[in-house]
DNA sequence: CCAAAAGTGTTCACGCTACACCCATGC
DNA sequence: GCATGGGTGTAGCGTGAACACTTTTGG
């Protein structure tokens, strides 16, 4: 055996969960039920096994909590302070992930003691997670104006209103909705589909999906995505 | 004991370390003096101990390979396919960083078989240490235009074009000297100095130095460093 | 008819681009 | 004087910001 007289470490992943719904950017947090910290809200986590990678290791917490699989989810940082968790030394690596909030059975949640929560309302977390959230954030506002990750957060179908309510989640400010659907238009990444949502207005507003194939040919022939000036 | 049953693992920092001279964004390697893969090139690395944070465990291995301190340096991600070091499960945080190349002993380097290499004409590298430089470049393209990182690379006092050559090194294409001259100088973070570099041109060129305070004043008023559209 | 959201048009100002043009000086 | 890099001027175009305007339809 090669590399002797090295310190091991356990090393565990984090999972920043966003969920949109109610025009409120939201994360789900989990109430831990061991110790310690036990009682205390945290991200949920869990410890890396010999056989997997760290992203495997992050898709298996996230799908025993949430049962969804195909879930957007990128790495976000490795948080390795001494002291981080109180009752070991454990390295950790963070992911964050995006959940369309429909999509899936809200009754596995009480199940497991998880909840949502809106993103300016959340309680104080364990350890250094509240950092981790916050960087969390930050990557990901960075994040959607250069690539179009936000439909991850929304049903597949869906009104431009929908988009921006969301993207004024994200930014928490509010967006010109002319210029916003002008924006969003010009890139031609969205079809419209030959239906109206007649709930939010009389008029009616046309549903939208995000066309994957289109966006990866443009992309490769040196589109980017830009919603920098919304 | 809390956690228990569960595996460690030998955690590694591997450094990307970026340095510009003579037109060219450079590369340091290290030529492994042992097995595995010994006498092929590599980035430089080191493992964690019990005792230290990843960033700690990063910049010693910088220092010890260049002696230098107070270095730009920053995580990049965490590597973890279960075969990627041949000869054991290694998890390995990268971390990239920039040099000033003209502020430190040349001869350091021949003591520990560390070499540059130009960007474009790096040998292949052990393990997934290519991937990572591939991530490193990327990464460091993406902050030299939101960021004032670029300056990491140059001498403390540097003329327009010097920057703008560098500029154009890591970004591979020509810039315009004019705009690119009133883009920096628009933002008011470089201090004329009163000398002149008398090396390139009859004329000569005015020195410069990056102002770090007015930069830190003006980013808290929401001023934000910006050479996107070079 | 009115309210309210969907969706379109229009104007203005600013910033990037391209390129022409001076400046200073060593040869 | 002329070549060379330093440095400035400027016209044109594209795009974001702001906001007025039209469309549709349920009440």
């Amino acid at each position: 055996m090669t590399y002797t007289n090295h310190e091991k470490f356990l090393i565990a992943v984090d999972c920043v969960i966003f969920g949109y719904s109610d025009g409120f950017l939201k994360l789900l947090l989990y109430k831990r039920d061991f110790e310690p910290e036990k009682g205390n809200w945290s991200l949920m986590g869990g410890f890396l096994s010999c056989d997997e990678t760290l992203d495997m290791a992050a898709y298996r917490v996230l799908a025993r909590i949430t049962g969804l699989r195909n879930i957007y989810m990128e790495q976000l940082g490795t948080f390795s302070e001494v002291k981080r968790d109180k009752a070991a030394r454990v390295i950790s690596t963070a992911y964050y992930s995006l959940i369309n909030l429909e999509e899936y059975d809200q009754a596995v949640l009480k199940k497991h003691g998880v909840e949502w929560f809106s993103i300016d309302e959340l309680p104080g977390l364990i350890f250094d997670h509240d950092e981790i959230v916050q960087k969390a954030l930050k990557r990901l506002k960075r994040k959607a104006k250069s690539e179009p990750i936000g439909f991850e957060l929304l049903p597949e179908k869906f009104t431009i209103t929908q988009l921006r309510n969301l993207y004024e989640a994200i930014y928490q400010r509010e967006l010109d909705p002319g210029n916003f659907r002008r924006k969003l238009m010009s890139m031609d990444l969205l079809d419209r589909l030959p239906y109206k949502d007649m709930n939010s207005s009389k008029k009616g507003a046309y549903l939208y999906a995000f066309n994957k194939e289109k966006y990866e040919i443009l992309s490769g022939n040196g589109f980017s995505f830009d919603l920098a000036g919304v």
